[in-house]
Order: C-alpha cells, then structure tokens, then sequence
DNA sequence: GGTCGGATCATCT
DNA sequence: GATGATCCGACCG
C-alpha cells in the first residue's frame, strides 16, 4: 500500500529526471563542503549491467585536501595508486573497497591535483527497489526497506558500485547524478563525519533531517 | 535499545 | 604487519 503508493511516485521521478541534464564540472568544480550540501536531493542514477537503480542524496561527507587528516590523501600519505582518482578533475567518480568488504562512492571536487571528494552515505530509493532488494539480500532472506541504501556499503551494493567505475565521468552512463529537488536549509543538519579517527569534530557531514534513509 | 567482535583484503609502512 | 570514510549478527539488558 504504501510501498506501492512510494513506488508510483518515484517512477514519475525518475521519469521527469530524465529530461534534466547531468550535473557538470562547474558544480563539482566548487568549494568541497558546499558541494556535499547541494549534492542532498540530487539523484545517483546507476544502469550498471543493464538494469536501473535510482535513489536521492539525502547524507553526504567532504574530505577537503591534503590538510584533512580523515582524507585518503591526506599529505602524510600523498598521492598513491588507491587514491589517485581524488586528484582527478571534478566529477570524477572516486570509488574504493574498505575493510576488505564493501565498496564506498565519493565525487571528486575542486580543482583538479587538489584531492578532494564527497562521500555519498545514505539515499532514499526511487527506482529499481526490488533489484536492490535482490543485490542486497541475493540470498533471499529480505531486510527492511529502510536498510537497502542507509550506509556507503549498503547503497553502493544496492545500485551495483564497484571499483570498476573508480575513475568513471559521473555525468555519463552507468552512473550519473541529476540534479534534484533543493533541500532547505531548516532540513539540513551538519555535524562530524562518521567512521573516522582523525579530525573527528570536523563539521563536514551533511544530512537530511528526519529522513529514514540517513545512516544515523 | 545498546555494545561488541568478526569478516576480509587492498593498501601502505 | 597494521590499518580502515563498514556491515551484520550475536549477545546483553
């Protein structure tokens, strides 16, 4: 009923969605920070093997530069093969494997050999949910909706993320972003990034407030 | 509701 | 050899 009512709805989404253009360069070309705020609303859209997935933005992180501790490229670790992709011109899809488990998808931002980067943590589902069901839970044994996309892992699995898109164009098929409906300023909440052991009172996690979607 | 530990491995020292 | 931008299931209360 509900979920039926959603699904309706989220096709129309999509739909409409189509007709807009990708996000470009100038977008991801900003400061890191405002990117992972405007990045909220905004809708990854993945054709990976053939079949489409789709869910909105609604929590990101920044990792800004070499002068951010919790950065991959942090300037004690500089420029290596895994991160490379971060120094990368914006729009650049950065996507690694952490914990030897799950892949994690960032936007590459800012100026192109300043590596910088949005983490894409939680979407809301639109389209394709039954295929994320299956990719999440391909044994069969289902979770709750509201666990398909709420985590980096969860959504990269949801929409078929991995490192083979490390280094893709995020204004290109299989994987783009669109742009989407604004989300206010009085629904957005900032607060420290999740996960990290360094600069952990940084305020540079941005998150829907009051969305069943966001990880935490 | 919460806390805890194991999974699992590429990456870097 | 240690670490980690995570997830999940087990266990406790």
């Amino acid at each position: 009923m509900e979920r039926g009512r959603k699904r309706t709805r989220s096709a129309a989404d999509v739909r409409a969605a189509g007709r807009v253009r990708p996000l470009d360069r100038r977008f991801y070309a900003r400061d890191t920070a405002v990117v992972a705020r405007e990045l909220l609303g905004a809708v990854l859209v993945s054709t990976v093997g053939g079949q489409r997935t789709a869910g909105r933005i609604v929590e990101t992180e920044a990792y800004i530069g070499p002068h951010d501790p919790a950065s991959h490229a942090a300037e004690r670790i500089g420029r290596t093969q895994r991160n490379t992709s971060m120094f990368a011109v914006a729009g650049t899809a950065y996507v690694y494997r952490i914990y030897g488990v799950h892949w994690c998808l960032n936007t590459v931002t800012a100026d192109v050999d300043f590596p910088a980067a949005v983490l894409v943590r939680a979407l809301e589902p639109l389209h394709g949910i039954e295929i994320m069901r299956l990719r999440r839970w391909p044994d069969g044994a289902y979770g709750p909706d509201r666990q398909l996309t709420n985590g980096p892992g969860k959504l990269a699995a949801a929409l078929a993320i991995t490192g083979a898109l490390d280094g893709h164009d995020l204004r290109k098929s299989p994987l783009r972003i669109l742009p989407g409906e604004r989300v206010a300023d009085a629904r957005v909440r900032t607060g420290p990034r999740i996960g990290i052991t360094r600069a952990t009172d940084w305020p540079l996690r941005f998150c829907v407030t009051d969305c069943p979607w966001v990880s935490r």
